[in-house]
DNA sequence: TGCATTTGACCGGG
DNA sequence: CCCGGTCAAATGCA
């Protein structure tokens, strides 16, 4: 028995460093990308910096307290994201609503448009201790703005925008897709970043805005993304994930199985406790219709970004 | 009354 | 033409 934690947490402790490992290699290629944001860089540093941190905990927990991983009913949570824009630079400062009532019909650029902006993707999954099923407010607030049926899902999918989209020129949307197999899974793919300054929903709004509310429809939730900080500011907390958080970089077949406990909660962030109920799994977020499942690289999408950098799959993982 | 959600229509890419 | 994403009028809710 305790072998098999002490394997677990070595496994841990392996993915772990790991993913430290693939987040320097991704700052390294941002480094080389002159396109690259400072935020994105800023961002992979501060994940290079809890990885090596969540490293060391586990290292001190199980050298000195045998068992590790008592509490945390909550479950692990594993975070898996993939950029994709080279070059996405708000270029449309105006805080115009002109999102694209213009029609575009001259506009020589077309490649504007939205097609490739940054992308991640979670998938959290919602216990059944928790009553609420789904608000896992992340901060922001959000808009739904429509809900479509998907080819082979059995659940709809809502489309979230970021509800000061038209005052303040906020990009950020998000869908919230539930898993067939198991209803009991949302995975919510973010899309582009929130510019938005979103005064109302930190503050002002207590961490538990709606506990809860009748399953009229498919609730949704939402969860603080990692990502959507570029600008450092109020958000930057919310950067360092809520201890709840286990940020694993899945590279591939992430299935299930991936039951790391990251326990140790340092303080209350507030936002501590949305995360108390949820479970987030990984998301190989492979956008395009990549079946690249067994060769998934972090950077999934970084060949469509770098053509020069090829990743040779062979030794490159390892 | 002013929000947010719902829901069918519309649009554009593959 | 199919399908995913978005719009916008209608509707709901506080």
């Amino acid at each position: 028995m305790e072998n098999c934690n002490i394997h677990w947490e070595q496994k841990s402790l392996v993915d772990e460093l790991a993913q430290g490992r693939e987040l320097a290699r991704q700052l390294q290629i941002h480094l080389n990308v002159p396109s690259s944001s400072y935020g994105t860089r800023e961002l992979l540093v501060q994940k290079i910096i809890l990885s090596y941190e969540k490293a060391l905990s586990m290292l001190n927990s199980s050298s000195s307290a045998s068992g590790g991983e008592q509490q945390l009913p909550t479950g692990h949570v594993a975070i898996r994201m993939v950029e994709s824009p080279p070059h996405s630079l708000n270029e449309s400062p105006r805080s115009e609503d002109s999102d694209r009532e213009f029609k575009d019909h001259d506009n020589k650029d077309s490649s504007r448009k939205r097609k490739n902006l940054p992308r991640w993707t979670q998938q959290i999954r919602v216990t059944s201790g928790m009553g609420l099923e789904g608000p896992l407010d992340d901060g922001f607030s959000w808009r739904k703005y429509g809900q479509k049926d998907i080819l082979g899902a059995k659940y709809p999918r809502g489309y979230y925008r970021c509800t000061h989209r038209n005052v303040q020129g906020c990009l950020a949307t998000k869908q919230v897709q539930r898993s067939d197999e198991d209803p009991t899974i949302f995975e919510i793919t973010y899309r582009g970043k929130h510019t938005c300054t979103q005064a109302s929903a930190g503050t002002s709004t207590p961490p538990s805005p709606s506990p809860l509310q009748p399953e009229r429809t498919e609730r949704q939730n939402n969860l603080v993304d990692p990502q959507q900080n570029q600008q450092q500011s109020q958000q930057h907390t919310l950067l360092n994930l809520p201890e709840g958080l286990r940020v694993i970089t899945e590279g591939l077949d992430t299935r299930e199985e991936l039951t790391n406990y990251f326990s140790m909660s340092q303080r209350d962030f507030g936002v501590d406790q949305n995360f108390q109920s949820g479970e987030i799994i990984s998301a190989p977020t492979s956008a395009t219709t990549s079946p690249s499942v067994g060769l998934d690289i972090p950077f999934g999408q970084a060949d469509q970004l770098f053509p020069n950098f090829s990743f040779d799959g062979p030794g490159f993982f390892s």
